[in-house]
DNA sequence: GCAGAACGGAATGATCCGTTCCACTGTTAT
DNA sequence: ATAACAGTGGAACGGATCATTCCGTTCTGC
């Protein structure tokens, strides 16, 4: 084999990121993509990608996955900065940016998840947690950790045609949401529980709204 | 026909209501949810659907056109309160409470709009601009009215199984944002433009994201 | 009683989609 | 060379989901 540029094994070796690729963009678009939008995307048959994952569950776990490590990988990064906020709000600002959410939370309760991937959901908590209690003290009375995931969420939501615009906008948005965990006063309502936000990675959680 | 409790006109008449209340939790809950779910939820059969409505087209249309129709109602309401903020942080509040944005962007698409309601669209474009120049001396610089569909668009993101606290936690982040909405400083990025939230009335807007 | 409005719910027909299958193409090892 | 095969494209299969229609029934209004 060697270096043969065109070699099939070369040919495969390059399928393998560009379904991946392929996948995550045709997925993060929309999350219940039929598994043939995923090998046009990739300009490859539907072979390609059944030699590589059992089933459709397999490839969306995969990018549920690679989405959670991103996740985590992002937050360990954040947490090397050594301004507690800035750290925060860059974490965020990434975390939105990679749409992370769509790779996650929305594909989760589509399939089973792995114990690892349990357990990797586990450390995301942790990670987050650590980013928080940093800047705990500049947020107002009765923030809490979960309540970082429903604004995640709410970024997650908007979604235009146009990807990079998404990305502006959700920037933007993000920035007000930031401004007002420093506002002074208490928010109404209790925050969320943990309960309420790590339901959705038990299966089965149906799919509502559109 | 008179007033006999229970004569077959009286039942109609109610399934009229009966059956519009159903199809309105229905889909909210879900925008892509089958006839049959509406019928089950009414406890009526198939019938008494198409007996009414032409198609689920039709019956789409109607929640929609009656989501648009509250939400302008709700605006004239809170036009009515002399406070400026007043009125417009409760006219937020109760199109959100009401889910209004799950009766109308998310099911508006689906079908194709009425002219009647396309004026309907542009009535209410117009309350909401009243609203909001009377608070628009309070905002941050930079800020749009443009800026306001995408805040409803976030709050309507967030969604539980149970009703009561997915109001509970709305109110709790339209509360956060409105306060974000009155911090000093620009905020990132160029506001949404009308044309990029007018688009979801014209149809064929795909529903992206699960 | 009778005509028919109103109805429940099964049957129909179309569409969509995950998965499998098969013929084909280059590659590699002998 | 050439056999054996990994890798592939894409058509075909089978199951599921739905909107819609249809038919037999029930009850009302006269």
């Amino acid at each position: 084999m060697s270096d043969s540029t065109a070699g099939r094994r070369r040919q495969a070796a390059r399928n393998d990121e560009t379904i991946l690729a392929a996948a995550r963009e045709v997925f993060i678009a929309d999350a219940k993509a039929p598994m043939a939008a995923v090998a046009e995307r990739a300009g490859v048959g539907m072979s390609a990608l059944y030699r590589r994952y059992t089933g459709k569950d397999d490839l969306l776990r995969t990018l549920c996955h690679d989405g959670l490590r991103l996740y985590i990988a992002e937050a360990e990064r954040a947490a090397a900065e050594p301004d507690g906020w800035t750290a925060f709000a860059a974490f965020l600002g990434a975390v939105v940016d990679a749409d992370v959410h769509s790779l996650t939370v929305h594909l989760a309760g589509t399939f089973r998840p792995t114990a690892e991937m349990y357990a990797d959901a586990v450390v995301a908590g942790e990670r987050t947690a650590a980013l928080f209690d940093r800047v705990r003290g500049a947020l107002r009375e009765g923030v809490t950790v979960d309540d970082v995931s429903m604004l995640l969420e709410m970024c997650a939501a908007i979604r235009l045609p146009d990807p990079a615009r998404t990305m502006e906008l959700r920037r933007r948005y993000l920035a007000l949401l930031l401004d007002g965990l420093r506002v002074d006063g208490l928010l109404p309502g209790p925050p969320p529980t943990g309960a309420e936000i790590t339901r959705r990675w038990r299966q089965g959680a149906a799919e509502a709204g559109g």
